[in-house]
DNA sequence: ACCATATAAGTGTAAATTACACTTAACAGT
DNA sequence: ACTGTTAAGTGTAATTTACACTTATATGGT
């Protein structure tokens, strides 16, 4: 019953949403056959703080039924088991599909701020942006 | 009962999420007074198809509350009545901190594009990066 | 032996968000 | 009367996120 923060101006950039997560988690493991817990410390490292973990692993899970990964544990070295994931085929294919879609993210950003940085235009007709209905 | 896409690979990029759409329209109510039909409208021109339009009201009612913005009806034009939306001084502030998040959002974009083009590097040494576990 | 810490991989679940379908209303044109 | 456009919603199931908590292996300190 507890209430969270939402959209509420006190605190704001929240934990990335997954269609951030996902596909850094491909890429990470295009290059390298990771587990988890290493997957989630690149993705701290690569700016991702305040990522919750427990829903790391869940992600990791849901992608491995969708065979975009597959995983094995590695009982070998001390410490827990680990479970080591790896990339598909399907899983390459679907990480550019996603770099597509991050392309047209960063084109949003650029527009974004192409617009937000034309703070003070042309003051000498100012009437025609001045605070009021658009035609 | 129905299932939806979720993270399947058939299709990608859904709708972008409230952490792209909110500081898109106040940056729109920085420069102008717009009721929601017009937001949407420029949002789609934007780059932001697919986006739910009865969420976008929902979401300006929920940016009303927090005082990010204020409206007040205009029945002065034809057609159905109309909710003209504008900034308020919060909202302003508002914005800049979801500039600043959105920075990092640019910055996270470019680390994936600089590591994703990273395809294949120097080939002399395959061993250091082929597939293998990383100290 | 006991405790704290680090590593590793989770589970439980309330709250928030998203997707999809549907509704109400004013006005214009045929 | 019916269709189309503009405008602003509501209802709600499915999905995602946030926060709390759990289990287990191994190391180092007291």
């Amino acid at each position: 019953m507890k209430k969270r923060s939402s959209s509420s101006p006190e605190q704001n950039f929240p934990g990335a949403p997954k269609q951030f997560v996902v596909p850094f988690l491909l890429l990470q493991l295009r290059d390298f056959n990771l587990h988890g817990y290493q997957l989630i410390e690149q993705l701290i490292k690569l700016g991702f703080h305040s990522i919750d973990r427990g829903n790391i692993y869940r992600i990791l899970r849901q992608l491995e039924k969708d065979h975009l990964i597959s995983s094995q544990w590695d009982t070998s070295s001390e410490g827990p088991a680990r479970r080591i994931y790896s990339l598909t085929e399907a899983g390459e294919a679907y990480l550019q599909s996603w770099a597509a879609s991050l392309e047209l993210y960063q084109h949003m950003l650029e527009t974004f701020f192409s617009l937000y940085k034309k703070m003070f235009v042309s003051p000498s007709n100012e009437n025609e942006y001045s605070k009021g209905e658009r035609s």
